[in-house]
DNA sequence: TGTTACATGTAAGTCGTTACATGATTAC
DNA sequence: GTAATCATGTAACGACTTACATGTAACA
């Protein structure tokens, strides 16, 4: 039950709609845990209705005509945050296709092997290089999200606000540097193995 | 929808009950892919709808009061796995409440936090011993359901199989040895704030 | 006699995905 | 005008978890 508590999180940086939420969820920082839009627009309006976040409607360009919804934190919500903060989270139990998949490659054509191979490879090279980014803009305290979270806390907290993202960020990075050289590992051994 | 799969890749290696699928996926050499135990009969009864694997009821016992049901695969079943072995696998998007949490860490005491990078670095100290070890027993060959599953394949295979297995396993344990450095970084981090 | 391991399930509920659906706004 | 982006949802289904439920067999 961690979706709420992701979103919690976000809003505590400030206020956000569900769209700006869903955005920030798949292509920018937060890219730790991932929900996609339903999800996302069905827990905000749990959210509210337990009083863990506020709604107020906003007009959207000049006719007004759309609305959009922006949710903030309410002391309830900020609570809750806190709470699960505070609470020692039990280890996640791998769920890997491709790792599951890789186990039986015996049963699959090399060009098969290399394929999934490359595509893994390209993946986390991609995902390196943001990891990589992100860490840069943090900091530099370069990033939106961070500038607002760091104006609403006194500056002695500071430090440790930024320490900790980059603490997690450099560990995606690590984890998609190990993902990147066991790819290329998996791509030398398909070679080896259709040497002989 | 990868359960399936898994199950289908475990029973390639011979016939098994559900009970011992269970505890294959829990305890021993295929933690890459998490199940419970409900999941795993629900899914067994699907299989064998769908004409995937085939049940023989066996007594259990002197007596044979008791019964137990061993699947094994059909030829249907095994066609279906070497199907799903060779189309692409996408990969994984991420949902870690650990790194999620840890992004926040700024709002747990120094205790708390410390007691989270605690057990992180405890689990995954055990996860990686684990990992060493079945590579071991790989190389040397010396698990059971290796045994069973070289036995029914042509020796020119053999090096392949063992190959691929090795490979997924060094993987899982180059991630385990990311997280206990992981950890053990996130300890020092905590210190290092705490002394300012 | 009691505990652990073996063995198999059901049921209720939550979490997550995919497809469907709608409409305004912005930029070309 | 039309395409992309902004913005918000519903509905159906599938995956997964937790609690409940039952009984045999082996061992001390």
């Amino acid at each position: 039950m961690s979706l709420r508590h992701a979103l919690l999180a976000m809003l505590d940086a400030g206020a956000m709609t569900g769209y700006e939420l869903a955005k920030t969820f798949d292509q920018s920082a937060n890219r730790v845990w991932h929900a996609t839009h339903p999800q996302i627009y069905t827990e905000l309006r749990k959210l509210e209705r337990e009083k863990l976040v506020a709604a107020r409607e906003e007009p959207r360009g000049p006719q007004g005509k759309a609305t959009k919804r922006a949710y903030t934190l309410t002391e309830a919500g900020y609570e809750e945050l806190s709470r699960w903060v505070s609470t020692v989270e039990e280890p996640t139990l791998p769920r890997d296709a491709t790792y599951l998949k890789a186990t039986y490659f015996e049963y699959a054509s090399p060009d098969i092997v290399r394929e999934q191979f490359a595509t893994h490879l390209a993946y986390h090279t991609e995902q390196l290089r943001r990891w990589e980014w992100h860490v840069e803009q943090l900091r530099s305290r370069g990033t939106d999200l961070m500038q607002r979270r760091l104006a609403e806390a006194p500056e002695s907290r500071h430090a440790a606000i930024v320490a900790y993202k980059v603490h997690v960020y450099e560990g995606m990075a690590e984890r998609a540097r190990a993902e990147v050289a066991w790819a290329e590992r998996g791509l030398a051994l398909v070679d080896r193995l259709e040497q002989d």
